[in-house]
RNA sequence: GCCCUUGUAGUAUAGCCCGGUCUAGAAUUCGGCCCUGUCACGGCUGAGACGCGGGUUCAAAUCCCGCCGAGGGCGCCA
């Protein structure tokens, strides 16, 4: 079966007219009217009309919308709404049938519930709603890389399956390992650290892994990941690259977008630069006019962070936590050593990123992993790499699908991923 | 782990609170017929549903209980 196209839909155009092409996709609408009859084929380049009139009518028995078709026809003048020029067809081939009745309607007049269109996500692809949100996603990868490649940074892929638990916190997902307890990684944090020592700036995009049973709209068991590791950079120099990141993404997506933000119907705004920046203590002081009292040390609430959220409206840095708060590889600040040189980045309540500065002296590690009542001797491997001139560095890990979610404004994190794990949802 | 909401054709919904009017309604989709410029084409026509199991009642889509499914929130966590 010849499956050849001479041209992608958009690469159509009224000056064309009289040519012969060929061109393919699926049947987004069908309009018998007698005689003639009206179809619209999409591809992923966009819509084309094609308009069927006398004996090619008999071309049409059997075909049905969604169905995969191959056109070969004229291109002439068009007196239709929405096209300057259409196809007229002298051949149609049904390359495939699309069997009815179809799990949701992939044309979102009806919008589908969530989980009739999870259950059926590579045909909520043919929603353009839906598959612009797709389109965006590999816009911002596509931007990241390019940020980060013009910084220096060079893209690692460290292992998922790993022997031992990363960093604490949250609850890892066990795995036989041909016998042996393994578990699968919750972060790259060890890993992009070590990376330091020879690669100097390295950033990995990769899905992790946690087994908490969080039921929110911004919390999957599996998640992607934006990390970097950089040597000889404070973690200032880190949350300059952090929003940059971000800035870029916006930029890159507003002005490459256009058509995508239609169909989402969301405009992308870039934010406004630089990010506020407060500490945890001023964060303290806020709530504290607020009525809300929370004591240092303590770790902010959900709730405290809508607050915060509804004062410092976007983006925002939360820096200089406890170290108390924090794990055990964050390193102090010289001038109080009960304070982190740490932040996170939040966008209202959400939290987006969480990174700083990494303690280099294996000593000091050593010291604060007692502290955690973490044993050091399960960290041998990571140590030892701490003898061979680790510099000093900083780095943040990034939730891609929470950024998405802002980015699109969506506010569930389901609909920015493919085929989202929760603890509810394993399948498809 | 806790709390709230929810389940009606393929899809998305009305009806439920206040039981009988439900032979379950409208839309869209799907099938058939008519239609040569549609553009959410139109007209005629057909098919298609109360998640499962108990209970209350003369009577259950409607009220109660259990199970299963779904959505959301809290907590955990990023």
């Amino acid at each position: 079966m010849d499956i050849s196209r001479t041209h992608l839909i958009e690469e159509l155009n009224s000056s064309m007219e009289g040519q012969d092409v060929l061109f393919g996709g699926w049947v987004v609408d069908l309009r018998k009217l007698g005689k003639m009859a009206f179809l619209t084929v999409r591809d992923v380049t966009g819509l084309c009309q094609v308009i069927v009139k006398g004996d090619s009518m008999t071309l049409l028995e059997g075909l049905n919308r969604q169905s995969v078709v191959r056109i070969s026809g004229k291109v002439q003048a068009s007196k239709a709404k929405d096209f300057d020029f259409e196809v007229s067809a002298i051949e149609i081939q049904i390359l495939a049938k699309a069997e009815y009745p179809l799990p949701i309607d992939p044309i979102g007049r009806l919008e589908s519930d969530i989980d009739n269109r999870l259950n059926s996500r590579a045909l909520d692809m043919r929603n353009q709603k839906t598959a612009s949100i797709f389109k965006l996603r590999s816009q911002v990868l596509a931007s990241i890389r390019e940020t980060l490649i013009n910084k220096k940074f060079i893209e690692i892929n460290t292992p998922k399956i790993i022997g031992s638990a990363s960093e604490g916190g949250a609850d890892l997902f066990g795995l036989d390992y041909f016998g042996k307890q393994a578990y699968l990684a919750q972060s790259p944090q060890l890993y992009k650290e070590q990376m330091t020592i020879g690669l100097e700036r390295v950033f990995e995009i990769s899905s992790f892994y946690r087994a908490e049973k969080s039921h929110t709209g911004r919390h999957l068991s599996e998640f992607t990941s934006v990390d970097i590791e950089a040597a000889m950079m404070d973690y200032t120099d880190v949350m300059d690259i952090l929003e940059s990141i971000v800035i870029d993404v916006f930029k890159y997506t507003s002005e490459n977008s256009k058509t995508e933000q239609q169909e989402i119907g969301h405009e992308i705004k870039v934010p406004n630069s630089p990010f506020e920046r407060v500490t945890y203590t001023q964060a303290l002081e806020e709530l504290s006019g607020l009525d809300i009292k929370i004591e240092f040390g303590e770790d902010l609430q959900d709730s405290h962070l809508r607050s915060l959220g509804e004062k410092h409206s976007g983006f925002f840095f939360l820096t200089d936590w406890p170290m108390s708060l924090k794990p055990f590889y964050i390193h102090e600040k010289d001038d109080d050593p009960t304070l982190s040189r740490s932040f996170d980045l939040q966008y209202g309540y959400l939290e987006l990123s969480s990174g700083g500065r990494r303690l280099h002296d294996p000593e000091q590690l050593k010291v604060r992993l007692k502290e955690q009542d973490l044993d050091p001797s399960s960290f041998e491997e990571h140590l030892k790499t701490f003898g061979w001139g680790m510099p000093p560095h900083s780095g943040w890990g990034m939730g891609l699908d929470r950024l998405m979610t802002v980015l699109v404004g969506i506010d569930n994190v389901r609909e920015v991923v493919l085929y989202p794990r929760d603890p509810d949802r394993l399948k498809p």
